[in-house]
DNA sequence: GCAACAATGTGATAACTCTCACAGGATCGT
DNA sequence: ACGATCCTGTGAGAGTTATCACATTGTTGC
């Protein structure tokens, strides 16, 4: 499986992942096998849209037939490098940082949290899950650095995000995924999302608004 | 000028919130005036990109100097509707739910937090806000008609998300944002966002994948 | 009052993404 | 074995979004 050299849509990556959700929810509905139209209906996805979509990758399923759940999930957790053991690492126990580490959802896609840091003398040395104590801040980039962790997540608040991702740029991290709402700044070669939750709720009252009129 | 607007993409209703944050902070570091490069700078967006964003709804700025702040910010504050009084709910005060309510955003972007409803007894009846306790999730429904709510947060497990999303619909609810691991489906009429914070990982992971390549 | 300048607003154009329709290939029944 | 049927994979085209270049218009200095 090797894919063709041609640019691959955002908008693409984005429903893979949830092509993952979508195929877990009818294998536990026993269908070992399922179509594009199915899985368009369970994902809210044009049937033509998911072809188009795994195309982009090869041949996943059988003409006439459709697709083997079980084996699709795992093509696309491979596409999507979900195969790799991530260490990762979340920057800010808060709420947010809380509620992301209590998914189930990091180990099952490949993600091992490997430590926690919170500038909050009262949380530290809190253990957030099996042999994972919360460390401060200033142990960042030796943490980072010693244990080749890859992966960072911030959810502290604005004020503190940006001085947090110096320090996991500096300890050598690879990608970042800033929670914290305002944009962070780190060099070309780190990839970097900025994720805004509350622009959703913007966004909601934006289209409510319009339907009004 | 055209008399019904054309359509907007989504893209740039996103953007506005994102130049709502911009703003905010070009004011506290004492800039009564900003320029499309600067505020293109500080939200990592190209200049062109604003102008013609802002250009779907008006002329906001001032040709050879550049926009007014915190005008500008009242302006795609009205643009959004965040000037209305949003009354809002949040259903599963998990750890999700807590760091939502937790947001000083809401008051600020016009969202009122009427209720919040959770499906365990043991935090029905904590106040999570000053006067807001929280209700059984059998209440939705009455709570949601009586109240008058127009916009509900579901930060439940993915199991009772439909659920919850039924009982929202059944008193009236105008939209939804749903952060549950799973699309719920409602009636048309209703305004829909299903958000996958964890989509946003896996994206990453692709990143760093193709990178290594 | 006017020239030099600065930064917006926008039509034209390029780039990107989605949709459609159907060809390709597998399976099933007879 | 073969035709009927099914569902995938994909090129072509429609539709959407971003970029560019510059005309436009307000400001400033002399």
């Amino acid at each position: 499986m090797k894919t063709k050299e041609s640019k691959i849509p955002e908008a693409t990556i984005k429903r893979l992942s949830t092509y993952i959700n979508c195929l877990e929810r009818l294998q536990a509905e026993n269908n070992p096998v399922t179509s594009s139209e199915m899985l368009g209906e369970s994902c809210q996805v044009s049937p033509a849209q998911i072809r188009k979509d795994l195309s982009y990758f090869g041949e996943f399923g059988v003409r006439g037939v459709g697709y083997d759940t079980k084996k699709l999930e795992g093509e696309i957790k491979e596409i999507l490098g979900l195969n790799h053991n991530w260490p990762t690492t979340v920057v800010g126990v808060g709420k947010l940082g809380q509620a992301l580490l209590n998914f189930a959802f990091f180990s099952k896609h490949g993600f091992r949290i490997i430590a926690a840091f919170d500038s909050d003398e009262n949380k530290i040395g809190n253990e957030i899950a099996h042999g994972v104590t919360i460390l401060p801040t200033t142990e960042i980039e030796k943490t980072v650095k010693n244990e080749k962790i890859t992966i960072g997540i911030i959810t502290t608040p604005a004020d503190s995000a940006q001085e947090v991702a110096d320090k996991l740029v500096a300890g050598g991290i690879k990608g970042l995924l800033n929670f914290a709402p305002i944009k962070v700044k780190v060099p070309e070669i780190i990839t970097l999302r900025n994720v805004s939750i509350t622009s959703e709720l913007d966004n909601l009252a934006y289209l409510l608004t319009q339907k009004k009129r």
